[in-house]
DNA sequence: ACCTGTTGGTTCGAACCTGAACAACCTGTG
DNA sequence: CACAGGTTGTTCAGGTTCGAACCAACAGGT
């Protein structure tokens, strides 16, 4: 009894374990909250969404499959499906690319820009109250700087 | 042209929005990584090591199903089949519940411990590696605190 | 012009997750 | 005891995701 401790197996001392839980626990919650707005107020998932505004920041509102998949975060395989989906319900076109035989544009349609304008101030909403809300300015800015730290270390391979 | 820049809607300002969309490609690229390591070291999806370690952490190595579920961060039918599958490869075992007729209780077998203590080590160094190692003393506290801050603010609802 | 290697996008199969509907069971109130 | 209302866990259907395999098209060297 005395070498082992019963709590199982902690190969991350308490403090990083803590840290590590809490952020999966925020990150799944935060996935789910703004999965649900967005379905219910403007019947999109997160990752069309996510799509409408990478494109709506692009120039001309248009951007080659695979750069989108890129910003939009998201598998070749999986950009294919949902810029089909977004398709169907006419937020987005596909038009071939004149450079390159192979390329595919998607752009947004007009729908699509008056979905977007519709849709974000609802999830910006949602994001500041959430996210934003919860932390004074010095725990955003650390917090902003944390996440920077990281994705630079990601980036790195 | 002039009032409103070309940049497509942005409802959060520059900060806000560089550290929400860092937010989403930290999370989704973090994932993808502990998915994937998992996977090839151990041959187990995320939730399912996330199942096999609450387990660990609890009393006897044992939990009843719900309360795997909330610790687990899945939802009720998505733990019904993560157990499921860990059933068949025998990490984990059924067993009902004496004092509620109902309940089902999720035990780990021995080879489960067994699996844990052998893919906790790299789990934790890939953690470490990509989520702990790239911030300093600093900036670790302050994100957890962060995230802490997040968590409470999900949790008040 | 012709290979060779690389890139762009789609298709396919399999795995996964979710919410809703369900049956079995508990609980407490009358 | 009976019965209404809540809980527990599973099942089911539907949508979503990924990676591997694939074909078409580019690019560079010979």
């Amino acid at each position: 009894m005395a070498e082992t401790p019963t709590t199982g197996p902690r190969w991350l001392n308490e403090e990083e374990l803590a840290a590590w839980e809490g952020y999966l626990e925020v990150s799944t919650f935060l996935n789910r909250r703004v999965e649900q707005q967005l379905k219910d107020d403007a019947g999109l998932s997160h990752p069309q969404y996510e799509v409408l505004a990478r494109l709506s920041a692009a120039p001309g509102g248009e951007l080659r499959m695979t750069e989108l998949a890129g910003a939009a975060l998201t598998s070749k395989s999986g950009l294919t499906y949902q810029v089909a989906q977004l398709e169907k319900t006419g937020l987005v076109r596909r038009r071939s690319c004149e450079s390159d035989e192979r390329g595919i544009i998607a752009c947004l349609t007009e729908a699509g820009w008056q979905k977007l304008r519709e849709s974000a101030p609802g999830h910006a909403a949602l994001v500041r109250d959430l996210f934003l809300d919860g932390l004074t300015g010095e725990q955003f800015t650390a917090f902003a700087d944390a996440v920077e730290a990281i994705r630079l270390r990601l980036r790195a391979e």
